[in-house]
RNA sequence: UGGGGCGUCGGCAAGUGGUAAGCCAGCGGUUUUUGGUUCCGCCAUUCGUAGGUUCGAAUCCUACCGCCCCAACCA
């Protein structure tokens, strides 16, 4: 039996933080185990920034043939909600991670940590102090002034003891007493400066309802439930580097089960957009999106809305690594992702956003003939969906340009285009309105030129897709873009704040446009591309007579680009 | 004036004393019945700066510079 354990290839670039774990599991530490947790708080929607968490967490854990628990961090009832316990699992599960038996809530160890907090005080390490929230406040000091020892220090643990009681009891109001731990008033790292670790909320909580007038803080909290739970490396984000050493010193003063390390890393940031569950909450409570899982949104649900894959999200966050530098992560890389697996993964359909009419002048009125068309050109085997041919088409406004510019391989009169499927037809005619508006294209078709005819071969620069006008559905495009304008929205000037870098088009709406009809009756999350365009998404608004797709991101168009720089 | 971190290509990021991986972006070309995809090239003589140690440094030492986080009874 080989005791050599070879790891996955694809566990993609080395970390600082998988080396600490393979070290530690080298050595033996802590039997060998490997167990960490996803610690959100239900007071907010899951984003891709905790996505990043997720993918770390759940897979050092599967990595290391340990686990990952599920623990919401609900210490603060007046911020959390049972919307978003439902929320945030919905979404980790959908991201692909699976937590077992093991989802826990802070709140199930309220008894624990309050009788922890008793052993505490009877160590004479933590005392109730009744200075107010404000002098509290003075009395740490600051940056450049050292802290001093509140008057209530030195109470004796009898009375300290007795006043926890009472207002564990319900006997006090918020704010009359604090639970704080005593360590060292004049320490540099403010944490260490006797912090609150129980405050009174007299608040009713998702979970534990009324049971409870006390409540536990981050601090206290997190490094017990990670100890209680035997969680063996307990990751984090970088701003709570200077919350460790309070983190060990509490569990080094009590008898608790397990001995947790805490390693921190880099947050998640990407340009042009804005992560962060205070922000994301603004732009829903100000009506500035739809809801949490608005297309545009950088949160989970919302990527789910707008077409993006779990594949995606996570290649996303396997490619960006792991590190301690705070950083900004090009959203190209996100979208490369999201198009990567996207073209694997997505049928190809024909729709029009902007209609103009197209007249196959030598095709017989009132002929339709259904074309078998593959959903994936390079692998027919993949299957085929019937596409109907007559007279009337629809093509894009866009692939018709009256004066043909160079470079331009699209129809323009006199020209030659291939329709997708179809064959090669060339524009005989323009007809305009009498605004002068182009509203027809009479074309023939060159029959010689069909799939499996002798002329199926011959070569044309362009190829465009259209649609059976008789045929077609009407269907509500949205077409989604950056919600930002600037690659740092964070960044605003002096007055301003990240609401006035939002961008004024990220939605626009083509209510008219028209898709082929093989996408009647697509169910909600379908994903289709729609060929030249883009990758497509159906919306839940979508109702039995309309469809409504969301725009998940565009083809990458080379054309575009050379436009713009011909100026 | 305190404490904690971080500085490798335009953006991420490997590298752990032996002579700068990879990905994204960009650029050029190939293939193509999607101006998509594919494929192939190019893209850091240099690792914040300056000294030093060494046969040899992005990696070790010293000093300096720059950036980020911390002063909720939030997490």
């Amino acid at each position: 039996m080989s005791t050599e354990i070879k790891p996955p290839a694809d566990e993609g670039p080395s970390n600082f933080i998988r080396e600490r774990i393979q070290q530690d599991v080298a050595q033996g530490r802590r039997d060998g185990r490997v167990f960490t947790r996803f610690p959100p708080e239900p007071n907010g929607y899951l984003h891709i920034g905790h996505a990043k968490s997720i993918c770390l967490n759940f897979g050092m854990a599967a990595e290391f043939g340990g686990r990952c628990h599920l623990r919401f961090d609900d210490t603060n009832p007046v911020t959390e909600d049972v919307e978003f316990v439902e929320a945030i699992q919905e979404d980790i599960r959908w991201l692909g991670f699976d937590w077992g038996d093991h989802k826990y809530f802070a709140s199930d160890y309220f008894q624990q940590l309050y009788d922890y907090a008793e052993a505490l005080i009877r160590a004479g390490k933590a005392f109730v102090d009744s200075l107010t929230p404000e002098e509290i406040k003075a009395y740490r000091g600051n940056f450049y002034k050292k802290g001093t020892a509140s008057p209530y220090r030195e109470r004796s643990v009898e009375e300290n003891l007795d006043l926890f009681r009472r207002m564990r009891a319900g006997e006090f109001e918020e704010g009359e007493h604090v639970l704080r731990a005593k360590i060292d008033v004049e320490h540099g790292n403010i944490n260490m400066r006797d912090p609150p670790i129980y405050r009174i909320k007299k608040a009713h909580h998702h979970r534990t309802g009324d049971a409870w007038c006390v409540y536990p803080m981050y601090d206290y909290a997190h490094c017990i439930s990670d100890a209680l739970e035997r969680i063996t490396h307990s990751l984090c984000t970088l701003e709570f580097e200077d919350h460790r050493p309070l983190y060990d010193w509490i569990l080094a003063q009590l008898d608790v089960p397990g001995d947790p390390e805490q390693i921190e890393f880099a947050k998640l940031n990407l340009s042009f957009t804005v992560i962060g569950k205070r922000k994301l909450k603004q732009l829903v409570e100000l009506g500035l999106v739809s809801g949490w899982d608005d297309p545009r949104m950088p949160t989970l649900a919302g990527m789910r809305r707008r077409g993006y894959t779990p594949e995606s999200i996570r290649a996303l966050c396997e490619r960006v690594g792991v590190s301690k530098r705070n950083g900004m992560v090009d959203v190209s890389l996100l979208e490369h992702a999201v198009r990567e697996h996207l073209n694997a993964t997505s049928p190809r359909v024909m729709g029009v956003l902007q209609p103009l009419k197209l007249t196959l002048t030598n095709w017989p009125a009132g002929q339709v003939e259904w074309l078998d068309a593959p959903y994936f050109a390079d692998d027919p085997a993949r299957g085929t969906r019937p596409v109907p041919l007559g007279r009337e088409l629809l093509i894009e406004r866009e692939d018709f340009k009256e004066q043909a510019v160079k470079g331009w391989f699209r129809l323009s009169p006199g020209a030659e285009v291939r329709l997708r499927h179809v064959g090669i037809v060339r524009c005989d005619e323009v007809v305009k309105d009498e605004a002068g508006e182009v509203i027809e294209l009479r074309c023939s078709l060159d029959m010689a030129s069909r799939p499996g005819q002798p002329g199926a071969a011959r070569k044309v620069k362009g190829t465009i897709h259209w649609v059976s006008a008789a045929h077609a559905l009407p269907v509500e495009a949205r077409l989604y873009d950056r919600l930002f304008n600037v690659e740092e929205p964070n960044e605003a000037p002096e007055g301003k704040t990240f609401l006035d870098n939002l961008n004024p088009n990220s939605l626009t709406v083509v209510a008219d446009a028209r898709v082929e009809p093989s996408l009647a009756g697509a169910p909600t999350g379908t994903r289709v591309q729609f060929e030249r365009l883009a990758y497509f998404c159906v919306d839940r608004d979508s109702t039995e007579d309309r469809l409504v797709v969301n725009r998940t991101i565009g083809m990458r168009d080379s054309w575009a680009k050379l436009e713009a720089k011909g100026g």
